[in-house]
RNA sequence: GGAGAGGUUCCCGAGUGGCCAAAGGGAACAGACUGUAAAUCUGUCGGCUUAUGCCUACGAAGGUUCGAAUCCUUCCCUCUCCA
């Protein structure tokens, strides 16, 4: 690929680059040089679950590294003290090194699904910056003024809607920009949420007299309540290392708006056939669920295989449309105390309610059966028998064993 | 340091003495319908073997009252303005 080649590769899916000029220059001199270029993105060392919307970023550093450059996995340990400003972070505990550790080999795990190992180095920000002296620190904090960290969207907004904002908040930017300077980032990518943390790097890296990095931002990806944005703590997640028929079934149960977003963002697909297949959906020519299964197909084929993608969809249909049993369902040895067991305990017992009250209510509610009888009788007390097997609403199976 | 505004159930947010386990919305769960775990509609959404009952809950601890999320006192926390 030439230069321009290679940019337009690299845009492809991005929000925003700043700037595109200087990044086609960075190219440039990166090729001449035959140096490759310091592709740098920042994780948070708690969570290690990485879901799709990870992956929008991570499959962007596999772009990079398919024309020749360096990706450096940042993991912000030290940083993850303080946790990104989101309104309602506090000072985290520290993290021990084991867990630290423990969380890195289970990112590797993940990342080098998408990732080359052999292009990308991981580092961590404790690092460098457990070593900094409390006066390096200071003499760090000199070079931002409270009035440029207030520009930040998040800041401003709780400045103005009167949310708190604690000091260490105003740290993270600083640390993550000083990152890049001790890296010597020639690019840095993040989430559009990112931004201002990225823009700050580039403040710190003029301010030590290095060549600003470019800032690479790619949109961020609805969770599956479409809403806000896909996070772990929102329980709106996919992730890539969920079952096949998990990640399935949650594409399935994404709203049909949201179908079109996942594609665009997620999909391989050409953006001119996702116009056709939205023009197509506009116009009832097509069934939304079938394009629905062809993206669940898509995205479990990623990280797993096409046949994997196949029997999921089997098994999907065979659930919901043939109502029939799955393959596999979790199978639980219960001990019975009495000879009965009211089966309120059981379902509590198991786990497929937090109390007894919910399960009555699932009861009345006609979601519970019993080897595919459906129960009516919330007062029900079940006698010690064979293995049978408890359904709850659609998606939930066991096979119980008494004992 | 002074003056003022706040802290409500998973989240947002109403409630200023009994009708409050607390409106409304979101999320979640269930049922119907279907094209699917979409959309829509309906219902549920603190716990307790199941009760016009008890317990837990409206920042914390006390108090007033027959009765408190609501009133008083002290404390903790957040925000605004002044200094």
């Amino acid at each position: 690929m030439n230069i321009k080649e290679q940019l337009e590769y690299l845009l492809r899916g991005s929000v925003e680059v700043i700037s595109e000029e200087a990044l086609y220059e960075k190219l440039e001199k990166s090729m001449s040089s035959g140096k490759p270029l310091k592709v740098k993105a920042g994780y948070d060392p708690t969570a290690p679950d990485i879901h799709l919307g990870h992956t929008l970023l991570i499959q962007k550093m596999k772009h990079f590294q398919d024309v020749g450059h360096e990706v450096i996995f940042l993991i912000g340990d030290f940083t993850g003290m303080i946790g990104d400003p989101s309104g309602k972070s506090i000072a985290r505990k520290k993290m021990t090194k084991k867990d630290i550790a423990k969380n890195a080999a289970t990112y590797k795990k993940q990342i080098f699904k998408i990732l080359d190992p052999n292009k990308t180095t991981i580092v961590f920000n404790s690092h460098w910056m457990e070593k900094m002296s409390s006066s390096d620190f200071i003499e760090l904090t000199s070079r931002y003024t409270v009035a440029r960290m207030l520009e930040r969207d998040d800041f401003h907004k709780r400045y103005k809607g009167q949310q708190p904002i604690s000091i260490h908040e105003f740290i993270y930017p600083l640390i993550q920009g000083y990152d890049s300077v001790v890296l010597k980032a020639d690019v840095e990518l993040g989430g559009t949420d990112q931004k201002f943390n990225l823009l700050v790097g580039r403040e710190l890296q003029k301010d030590f007299g290095q060549e600003p990095q470019v800032v690479f931002t790619m949109p961020l990806l609805e969770g599956t309540d479409g809403v806000q944005k896909m996070s772990k703590s929102l329980d709106n997640y996919i992730g890539i290392t969920e079952s096949p028929k998990e990640i399935f079934g949650k594409i399935m149960s994404i709203s049909d708006e949201l179908m079109i977003r996942y594609y665009e963002l997620l999909s391989d697909i050409s953006m001119s056939e996702i116009k056709k297949m939205r023009k197509k959906l506009k116009a009832d020519t097509v069934n939304p669920k079938k394009c629905k299964v062809k993206l669940a197909k898509e995205i479990v084929a990623r990280f797993y295989s096409t046949d994997e993608a196949n029997n999921a969809e089997k098994e999907f249909e065979n659930i919901f449309k043939k109502k029939e049993l799955p393959h596999e369902m979790p199978q639980f040895n219960v001990k019975w105390n009495n000879e009965k067991m009211w089966v309120c305990h059981l379902i509590k017992e198991i786990g497929f309610s937090k109390s007894s009250s919910e399960a009555v209510r699932l009861i009345r509610q006609g979601a519970v059966s019993i080897n595919g009888e459906k129960i009516t009788d919330s007062d029900l007390q079940m006698e010690k028998k064979d293995t049978f097997i408890l359904k709850i609403g659609k998606k939930r199976f066991a096979r119980i064993k008494p004992k």
